[in-house]
DNA sequence: TTAAGTGCAAAATCTTTGCAAATGT
DNA sequence: ACATTTGCAAAGATTTTGCACTTAA
């Protein structure tokens, strides 16, 4: 999985190669981490507002992207990696932690993630958010 | 901390007791669970939109009650327990766990919550989702 | 060529703001 | 009496829908 082209991630998911698609996807190619929805919305203004929903919703359908919803209320999308376009699951393998500095937010791999047990309770997705001081701002 | 009645909850908080906050309140004093906005409006069809808003949003401030978006992006609400008030952090001590069959939205206290670690980050507020079978369904 | 994607207009929601009337202290 | 809360109207913001036009397969 070393070159990761817009082009070849729409057919690997059977979706249409469109410019749009591909000036988005390259976008968040370049980004490593979650994005505000208003900041996508800047960066794409000859975008239709529509149109930019809509890719972003079939992106997220096809596990190419996934949201976060962070404890303010915005809404954040960000790339899948791999293991996180195979799993059934994007929030397995990461948390998400926001900088209360910096206001930046990153999608953090952590060794240990914690096998959480509820008694009569089955547990399936764990979603994790975090809010702190990031390595930049520490 | 036997006895809740609005009254003396709304007065400890230097809130002025009016109906409306009262009936508010008392709903949510008699749910022990996180409750859907929508759900809470159309409990109070006769308290104006804003009201209910502005309500909530003075309670949320006042650390009676909290409130939690969903990865689906719903937004709930639900008391906060004596620990939650005390507490700076509303989700140091318990867990939101979603049904994906009855869809109910639960608190729930955890006897070992996780303590994250991450080099070069510092955590503060951590905050945990979680969906699967509740212990009705299950 | 034919199905899918896009842009525009407009509707539907959701949330906030301003202000006069009603209510609580 | 005075400050706060409430309801209404209306503005903003966000998200969705319908439809004609364009583009990709």
């Amino acid at each position: 999985m070393l070159h990761l082209n817009s082009k070849d991630l729409l057919k690997n998911c059977s979706l249409a190669v469109t410019k749009n698609r591909c000036k988005v996807l390259n976008f968040f190619l370049n980004e490593a981490k979650p994005i505000n929805l208003k900041i996508i919305n800047s960066k794409f203004k000859d975008l239709d507002r529509v149109t930019l929903f809509r890719i972003l919703s079939i992106f997220e359908k096809n596990k190419l992207i996934h949201s976060i919803i962070l404890d303010n209320g915005k809404k954040y999308f960000a790339l899948c990696n791999h293991e996180c376009r195979s799993a059934n699951n994007h929030n397995h393998k990461h948390i998400h932690f926001v900088c209360n500095k910096c206001d930046e937010v990153t999608c953090l791999d952590i060794d240990n993630f914690p096998k959480l047990k509820v008694p009569n309770y089955k547990l399936n997705e764990v979603s994790i958010n975090v809010s702190g001081i990031c390595s930049n701002c520490n």
